[in-house]
DNA sequence: CCTTGACCTTCCAGTAACTGGAAACATTAT
DNA sequence: ATAATGTTTCCAGTTACTGGAAGGTCAAGG
C-alpha cells in the first residue's frame, strides 16, 4: 500500500511517517517503480505502535528505545518497565508543578475583584509587590 | 547598567533579554557610546515581571498582553482576571490529560513483572493487543 | 490520447522560546 | 600593552512535526 493508506490505517499523518523515516525511527520504505513508498501490514503495526506510544506522551527518543525492545525477542520486561517508570515519574513532576502554579494563580484570581477598577492583585504580584510566598 | 547586571537582577538571561527585545516584548534599550544596551531600575522591574509571569506558565504572548495591561493605568482588573482564568483552565486540561496518561501507564507497569522474561503488557498494549480501554 | 484529479515526491519554512557558539568590538584591570 | 571580561550580531540547533510550493505518478473518463 502507499503512504496515504498506511497513514489512514495507523493514524499517523503521511508527513509524520516521512519525518520518522528521515530521522531513522523507522526503516526507509521500499519504493515502487514510480518512486512511491510502499508499506505492508507489519509497517502499519509499527506505525500504530508509535502512535500509541506517542499518545502516552513518550518522546520520540523513548519510542525509539521502546521499538528496539519491541523488536528484540530476548529483551527483558524490566527494561521496558524502567522506561515506563521514568516516564511516569516525569509526568508526576510535571503535574506537581502545574498544580502548584494553578494554586498560586487561583489564589490570585480569587482576590481580584474582576471589574472595571484597575486594582489587581495578579498584576501586583507579578510586579513584585509583597505577596504571600514572595 | 549593562545587560549583564540587568540579567542578574531580573533573573532573565542576557540572551533572553535580547530575544525579548527582538520580538518586541520589551522596548529596544538605549545604547551607550560603545553600542552597549543600557538599563535602569524600571527596566529591571519589567523584566522581573516577565520572569514571574513566565514562571507561572504564561506564554510570551500572554505576557505581552499582561504587560500591556500592567502599563495601562486605566485597565480593568477583569481583563487581567480573564487571562489568568483562561490560563488556569488550560493548566487544568493539561493536568487532566497527564493524569489520565499516568493512570494508564501505572496500570500497565503494575502488570509488568519486570524481570528477564520478555513478556511485557506494556509492549503488548502498544502493539495493539486486546487491552482494557482499547 | 489526453486531461483531470488525487496522490505522491522533495525541499524549504515555520512553529515556542529560547540556548549555544563564533567572530569581532568595548571596557576594565593589571 | 595586554589580557580578561563583557558585549555586539548572526547563525544554528532544540522538539516533533505541519504547511506549502513545484513537480512527478497513476487511474479513470471523454
Amino acid at each position: 500500500m502507499n503512504i496515504g493508506e498506511a497513514a489512514a490505517l495507523s493514524g499517523i499523518s503521511a508527513k509524520a511517517i516521512r519525518y520518522y523515516e528521515s530521522i531513522g525511527l523507522i526503516e526507509p520504505a521500499p519504493r515502487s517503480d514510480g518512486g512511491y513508498r510502499s508499506y505492508g501490514d507489519t509497517d502499519v503495526a509499527f506505525l500504530t505502535f508509535i502512535r500509541r506510544a506517542r499518545g502516552l506522551g513518550f518522546s520520540v527518543e523513548d519510542v525509539a528505545n521502546l521499538l528496539g525492545l519491541y523488536r528484540d525477542r530476548n529483551r527483558a520486561s524490566a527494561d521496558v518497565k524502567a522506561i515506563a517508570q521514568a516516564h511516569v515519574a516525569g509526568i508526576e513532576r510535571k503535574v506537581a508543578e502545574l498544580e502548584s502554579i494553578r494554586r498560586t494563580l487561583t489564589h490570585l484570581i480569587e482576590n481580584c475583584h474582576g471589574d472595571e477598577r484597575p486594582d489587581c492583585p495578579i498584576l501586583d504580584d507579578l510586579a513584585g509587590a509583597a505577596a504571600p510566598g514572595d
